[in-house]
DNA sequence: GTGAAAGCGCTAACAG
DNA sequence: CTGTTAGCGCTTTCAC
């Protein structure tokens, strides 16, 4: 080909136009930006991955060639080369129903989201909709040069998915605690302890007849909520009435019904397990004819925007949701880049926000 | 090595060790599945690939071995040898500032997981949250060798990611009406003719100061329905009151902060341009002590689950967003696989959904 | 500091 | 129908 000039120059014709007509401008190799740069291969590797052993004026000339071309590494040769994707899944389970009514996950994606841009990290969004789609997640989430680790949204009870990922040995950080294992890194906040505080606030302002919504009891966050309303209770020495603790699903229309099973059991006061399950439960209580927090007083759980909305604007328990995803991002990358083994469990902090809902202002 | 079993016996106990032992249970080639079966790694890749060309007790062989070992192809290698990564990415734009207080975008999310589950692909997320990660998005989601297409979230005036994309001629769906852009595929609603409809309705029950809460004005969504409530008031001879036009940005607070603004122009009647204004702006008639739909009736749009949650139930215009997820990812694979050139343009029917809050029943 | 060379694990002609 | 042979574009020793 070198013995071919006109051949040679109707090839640079053909790139140049290719250049000026969008697709291919950057459908250059690595190969191609050595040449332009009269270099090797191995040198233009060298500054794109900020090696040190460059020589300043080289590396100088390089960079120019690659801004000037728009040269970007080719991701898949580049995986395959360096067996690190720099790409992380978020796996979000089905019994999630509430995943688009409940803001905690959009929240805790927007984290999540936010970290990997920081990190240059590519997020993949794995949502198990289906049964099909559960029995089929562990081979797509777990195929080999794909992910270089995976946050999974795992509280269920049982869930197989959570075991099969820790065997695989992938990276993994679980986004609430898990049911049965040990053995992994997780981030949470304490559940029972804040649900504890939560209560002993409505114990402390006096109520007497102290209900709860839990969530579903497949999860532990529900579990443990459920607990910490227990044991505030239980210290001060009141009885646990059955009647007052009602299984919501932790969306609105889930906390709206539990509130009409435990209306005619005569709360003054309500534990929500989530501020969508206690805007739920406001509701009904509003369509009887009952006042909040006259009649009856609500603390909720999250401390999403929509809890300041209402018009008695919701006491709550809050919790980093986009602190979350943030943290378990950097747990991740931490375990992925260093290596890191030992499990980390992180607990992040709670704090009551005291609004209206409760009742303290006209309580002192 | 041939020479040495000794060495090679080692080297298999080696192999079943780390079978044994979690993370390397599947680290194992196309090459090594070959050899287990006795066929040549084109044979291992024709059947893990549905090619025709091959026998059938071959392929019953290689499929076992494929299964006993829990062989998975390397997504990375896959990806370059193929030059297809069977990966779409979503871009959700930074001025969404209602990602995850409206839950139109988790569900529109939601429907694009569930295609991409139904298809095999991989879905990536890009969340813009700061001016930064605009600024470093487009090289990110255009990298070579990451992404089969882009589907992209993109009604905005002015999105220069809109048009990078469309120049680099990768596989582009937009979802929402570009605003300038007229060789792209996208999918919408007719918003103008949707918002006329809805307006019509009001005008039909004879309501009087009808007004709008319009989204923000950057966007062609917001633009549109604005236009469709003004074709609707100028066809029935109305005068347009510029009073009665006010501008939210698709949040509760800002549909809530939007009333407060238009309360003193007195309307009777709302169109909202989405269903969490129209919960804003309902609250805001409430706390005046006005009721709804009796001395001020509302029509929102989006019918999404929360329009049926509270009190005076929601009428709304509904467009169905999960199913702009699936239609979305069927024109974008479509395009992917069999190179569609000619854009598209898909437009999804909506319904007008009347309820309570519109006062029709009370009207009739 | 820099280049040559050997893969990473797979797909896809091309022979046979 | 099956195997051989080239790569895909990059990283990474290993010499120099």
């Amino acid at each position: 080909m070198g013995a071919l000039p006109g051949f040679g120059w109707r090839i640079g014709y053909l790139v140049w136009f290719l250049l000026d007509w969008g697709r291919l401008v950057s459908d250059l190799t690595l190969e191609d930006i050595a040449k332009k740069a009269g270099v090797s291969r191995s040198t233009v590797s060298r500054v794109v991955n900020d090696h040190p052993n460059v020589r300043e004026d080289v590396r100088e000339r390089v960079k120019e060639v690659i801004q000037s071309t728009g040269y970007q590494p080719h991701a898949a040769a580049r995986s395959l080369a360096s067996q690190h994707s720099w790409m992380v899944g978020l796996v979000l389970p089905r019994n999630v129903s509430s995943f688009f009514t409940d803001p905690y996950f959009p929240r805790l994606t927007q984290g999540i989201a936010q970290a990997c841009n920081q990190h240059n990290y590519t997020l993949s969004l794995f949502l198990i909709g289906t049964k099909e789609d559960e029995e089929k997640i562990y081979p797509r989430v777990s195929r080999k040069g794909l992910l270089d680790g995976v946050l999974l949204q795992s509280d269920q009870i049982g869930d197989q998915l959570a075991d099969q990922l820790i065997r695989s040995n992938i990276p993994l950080v679980i986004i609430g605690r898990p049911f049965s294992n040990k053995n992994v890194s997780y981030i949470d906040v304490d559940n029972t302890n804040s649900a504890f505080i939560a209560v002993s606030h409505l114990i402390r302002l006096g109520y007497k007849r102290i209900g709860t919504i839990t969530g579903v009891p497949t999860r532990t966050v529900s579990l443990d909520r459920q607990e910490g309303y227990i044991k505030a209770l239980i210290e001060r020495g009141r009885d646990i009435d059955e009647s007052l603790i009602v299984e919501g699903d932790f969306t609105e229309a889930g906390g709206y019904y539990a509130m009409q099973r435990m209306l005619p059991h005569k709360p003054d006061a309500v534990f929500a397990g989530s501020d969508t399950m206690a805007l739920g439960a406001m509701r009904a209580v509003r369509e009887t004819g009952l006042r909040v927090p006259e009649d009856i007083a609500f603390v909720g759980f999250d401390d999403l925007p929509l809890a300041t909305l209402p018009e008695p604007r919701l006491t709550t328990m809050r919790q980093p949701v986009y602190q979350f995803g943030i943290k378990a991002v950097e747990i991740l990358l931490d375990v992925i880049e260093n290596g890191i083994t030992p499990p980390r469990r992180v607990i992040m902090e709670t704090e009551l926000i005291i609004r209206d809902s409760c009742g303290a202002s006209r309580r002192r």
